[in-house]
DNA sequence: ATAGGGTTAG
């Protein structure tokens, strides 16, 4: 496998200033400027600056503007008040200065970024030349703020400084429509002076289309291209993880990786996350063997994403020691981690992690730290520490609550049986509360058997959003625990009348040998199928003997009758998917199932007495979390 | 001094 250094190494090795450079010969005898290093950092160039004020040589024109020059090739974006008062400080700004601003401009963020355009504007009315280093700034900054209205005057003009067939112009220009979502623009210039084209171009037209979701004109230019480079893949591969074609991203991967060409980290994060996101652990483990075979740099970026991947494939051990491996962390990696735990219904764990990381120097909390701290104390039931958690977030980090902490509160009070308390938070809060957040609510309602509130929520929220299948379903459970049979069926009958387009179907999969294998309830589509039937007759067999299992039809009374009613649940998605883990899994190896929904009520007792009557570990990574069943027992304790 | 891909947490 080759394996060449990165664009951001084979810049540090190339020199700043060749010689043939003006702005490097003039400064080789500065007597100020030409002492900072290579790369200067920030703090050197406020030191040279400063030095430059002692002197009496701060008002030298080219100083400023070389110092400026270094403020917009930093790695870290420069202080906007910083570089707006170097530039001010010039008395006659030239071409050179006022590229430089535009390209701190454009590297910083958005509001600043808005500044751009009035300023190439003002270099216009101002006399001040422009070349073909001016548009790629100030087009970088138009990218950066998505005005493409602008684009085509700006265009114009560059037509008429005659750089319309500067290369560097010529690229700016494509890669500009194309983040503006202005496909044919792009392509226009792209396609206008075919001997005025190279990699860049074709990698920017490429990226074009597959922004905007057009894979498949991606991958029509992509075979076309007469080379392509480790952007070129990751283009193509990030536009089909993006475009939500995770398999065929994976596969273009697997192909990379075959061909033995060079692999970059922004393609090896894509696809971890891709298969983090679908839960794959095999592809994930794949790719791991992948970086260590190649001896790629353990990054930290590489080794978040890998903290992720397995606490999202189920292995929160593996997760756990990826991240105690690390050398380096950023607050992703140590959000990575405690969302994982807390998902893993592992909430001490978690909470002890941040209190690690608050000791963690040059390093505070995000709003989603908070997602995951609050999760934590809910799942082990802390309520009084998820008080005081969401507290410190607002008074001590200043943090604004979001919805999804909301969301954790009222789980956290709901479960502990708070159904009122909670029901004032959302009442208290000052943004129109989101109807995720009465849904778990209506749910606390349901397990803990409040009728009249659960009654009340429910036709509200039924009202709110009728299309949406979860709040009847839940509705009907809270009648049910009342064993108000009647309003059951009503609720079920008023369900499948507004069964919309919006209702999305369950599946579950489990990945063996190197295949996913996907169910949906009573699918008989699997080349096992008949088998797969049979086992899980004779595993219901066993437990209703063994373990006196008995199927609790509540959660799915229709208007039909009880036979059928105990199909549709026996033929539920996760249970065909345990049946064949049962079958290919072998013993001692925990069957890892993941869903897109939550589970049933009777699914979850089922899946528990699997565990003990077939003495068998299962992990079933459900909408929201983690379910680790082992000897008849859930690590969700039966609340999720 | 210039153009292309950019990930990770809910």
């Amino acid at each position: 496998m080759r394996f060449g250094p990165s664009k951001r190494l084979a810049a540090a090795f190339k020199p700043r200033f060749s010689l043939t450079s003006d702005a490097g010969l003039r400064h080789r005898h500065h007597p100020i400027l030409s002492r900072l290093p290579t790369s200067p950092s920030l703090p050197h160039i406020l030191q040279a600056h400063a030095r430059l004020l002692v002197v009496g040589l701060a008002a030298h024109r080219s100083s400023l503007a070389h110092l400026l020059a270094l403020c917009a090739a930093l790695s870290a974006p420069a202080p906007p008040r910083y570089f707006r008062l170097l530039y001010a400080a010039i008395a006659r700004p030239n071409v050179f200065a006022s590229n430089n601003l535009l390209r701190c401009l454009a590297r910083s963020d958005c509001d600043a970024a808005r500044d751009a355009l009035p300023f190439y504007a003002h270099m216009r009315r101002a006399g001040i030349p422009t070349n073909n280093y001016t548009f790629p700034f100030l087009l970088q900054a138009c990218s950066r703020d998505r005005v493409s209205g602008e684009g085509t005057q700006v265009h114009s003009h560059a037509v008429k400084c005659g750089l319309e067939e500067d290369l560097y112009v010529r690229n700016a220009f494509i890669s500009f429509y194309s983040s503006c979502g202005e496909l044919n623009h792009a392509r226009r210039v792209f396609d206008e002076f075919p001997g005025q084209r190279d990699l860049v171009s074709w990698n920017a037209m490429l990226a074009g289309y597959a922004r905007a979701g057009r894979t498949d004109v991606a991958q029509e230019l992509f075979d076309r291209m007469p080379d392509r480079d480790p952007i070129s893949w990751s283009t193509m591969i990030m536009g089909y993880v993006e475009s939500g074609a995770l398999e065929k991203g994976l596969g273009l991967f697997r192909e990379l990786v075959g061909k033995g060409l060079t692999v970059n980290e922004a393609t090896l994060v894509t696809v971890l996350s891709a298969s983090a996101q679908l839960g794959l652990l095999e592809v994930g483990q794949f790719i791991h063997s992948t970086i260590r075979s190649m001896d790629f740099p353990f990054t930290v970026a590489l080794g978040t994403a890998l903290v992720d991947m397995y606490a999202k494939c189920g292995c929160i051990e593996l997760s756990r020691h990826t991240f105690e491996e690390m050398k380096q962390r950023d607050v992703f990696t140590w959000n990575a981690m405690i969302c994982g735990l807390a998902a893993h219904g592992l909430g001490k764990e978690a909470l002890e992690l941040f209190q690690r990381f608050l000791g963690e120097e040059g390093l505070r909390p995000t709003g989603v730290t908070f997602v995951g701290v609050l999760n934590a104390c809910s799942r082990a039931g802390l309520v009084a520490e998820g008080r005081r958690c969401f507290e410190l977030m607002v008074e001590e980090y200043g943090i604004e609550a979001e919805t999804e902490h909301y969301g954790c509160m009222v789980d956290l009070l709901g479960r502990a049986g708070l159904v009122r308390e909670a029901y004032e938070l959302i009442r208290g809060m000052s943004m129109a509360a989101d109807p995720v957040l009465w849904g778990i609510l209506l749910g606390a309602c349901k397990v803990h058997g409040l009728v009249d509130l659960g009654v009340s929520i429910g036709n509200k929220l039924i009202e709110l959003e009728p299309e949406h299948d979860g709040h009847y379903v839940l509705l009907a459970g809270v009648y049910a625990r009342a064993n108000r049979w009647e309003d059951v069926v009503k609720v079920r009958r008023s369900m499948a009348a507004h069964r919309g387009t919006s209702k999305v179907a369950g599946w579950s999969l489990i990945e063996a040998h190197g295949t996913v294998h996907k169910f949906v309830a009573g699918d008989k589509g699997h080349k096992d199928s008949v088998e797969i039937y049979r086992t899980l007759e004779v595993v219901t067999m066993r437990l209703t003997e063994e373990a006196g299992y008995s199927p609790d039809v509540s959660a799915v009374l229709h208007d039909i009758g009880d036979e059928e009613k105990v199909h549709a649940i026996k033929e539920h998605s996760e249970r065909l998917a345990i049946a064949f883990g049962l079958m290919v899994v072998e013993r001692g190896r925990p069957i890892r199932i993941v869903k897109n929904l939550r589970a049933c009520g009777d699914c979850h007792e089922f899946t528990k007495m699997v565990t003990k009557v077939f003495e068998r570990e299962i992990v079933v990574r459900d909408g929201s979390r983690f379910h680790h069943f082992k000897e008849g027992k859930c690590s969700c304790f039966d609340y999720w």
